[in-house]
DNA sequence: AGCAGAGTTCATTTTTTATTGAACAAACTC
DNA sequence: GAGTTTGTTCAATAAAAAATGAACTCTGCT
């Protein structure tokens, strides 16, 4: 007897003020506004719920619901409840700050530095090839400037999740 | 005697390489990416640019050239260079971090926490409204969470700052 | 004043990103 | 094993964001 979007409650006023500080949250963090809107609404929610839950009350599509499930598990910010007596899976908002600025350092900011340390090294070695050793120097100097900007950005992101978590 | 479009060259390989890593780079902190074309080609020229050798060497639109400096500029990321005999601006990067740091987190940064903490202050006038008296506290106690967050939000600000500005 | 160069603005177009929903797969039920 | 429920995938669509370019403003020059 799968519950029909017509029996969820619709949004009440607190629900939809949280779910729409949420929806700016990610936004700034660059994640899909419907990330938010999940998010939050498992934020002001007492109970675990179900993908259908999220789908009927937030009047978004299973896709969606699904897709921004799978975003927020895989940066911890959403918890699995096995429910006996149902095969359905419940989510529960995870709330530890340290859980979910690590989750999203590692799955959204790594990455990107990562990738950019990459392009850095290849850069090196154009610039090797360089012929004209004034315009070399000069290079050089920048590059160095920005690995410096790189290792400052690795060595920063410890000392944000040390801050943040507690 | 304006340059035209024809006269600028092409942009180097190593040239390709560093505005990428930029493209990249403001596309993560969610500038467009115009935005760290422009960037990028002043960081590795030598000499200040003027609005037209941006358009003509990247190949952009005035409209891109000239919204994306505005952005750069209210960043402090950019520095106008008044050059004698000519009324035509140039610009050059600003390469301090620090400078950078502090010009993306007033600009980008802090407005969203201020206008988070606004809604914040909203909804607690909500949840004061709330007649359940077990939903009341469950709702102070995640509006409580949640200050908690962006209080820590702001602190983090200077610490990175000061973390990644030298 | 009239013209030309430099830059800005903003309505339109293009491109990118997010969302939908139908088809599918997996897991359970009887 | 046929039918049902639960959830996923992904091609198509809708929505949002970025880029364009023509019209405009402002400044300086003669």
């Amino acid at each position: 007897m799968p519950e029909a979007e017509e029996d969820k409650p619709a949004l009440s006023e607190i629900e939809r003020q949280v779910i729409d500080i949420f929806v700016d949250g990610v936004r700034v963090l660059g994640l899909p506004g419907s990330v938010g809107e999940i998010y939050g609404l498992l934020y002001v929610s007492r109970g675990a719920q179900s993908l259908d839950d999220l789908v009927g009350r937030l009047g978004i599509s299973k896709g969606s619901a699904s897709q921004g499930l799978r975003l927020l598990k895989s940066l911890g910010a959403v918890r699995e409840i096995e429910m006996e007596g149902t095969r359905r899976t419940y989510f529960e908002a995870a709330v530890d700050l340290k859980r979910l600025v690590g989750g999203f350092i590692r799955e959204q900011v790594r990455p990107h530095l990562e990738s950019g340390q990459t392009k850095v090294g290849l850069l090196q070695e154009s610039i090797g090839a360089e012929p004209d050793a004034e315009m070399r120097k000069f290079y050089d100097e920048r590059v160095e400037r920005l690995e410096n900007w790189m290792r400052r950005g690795r060595m920063v992101l410890p000392v944000m999740q040390k801050f943040l978590g507690q």
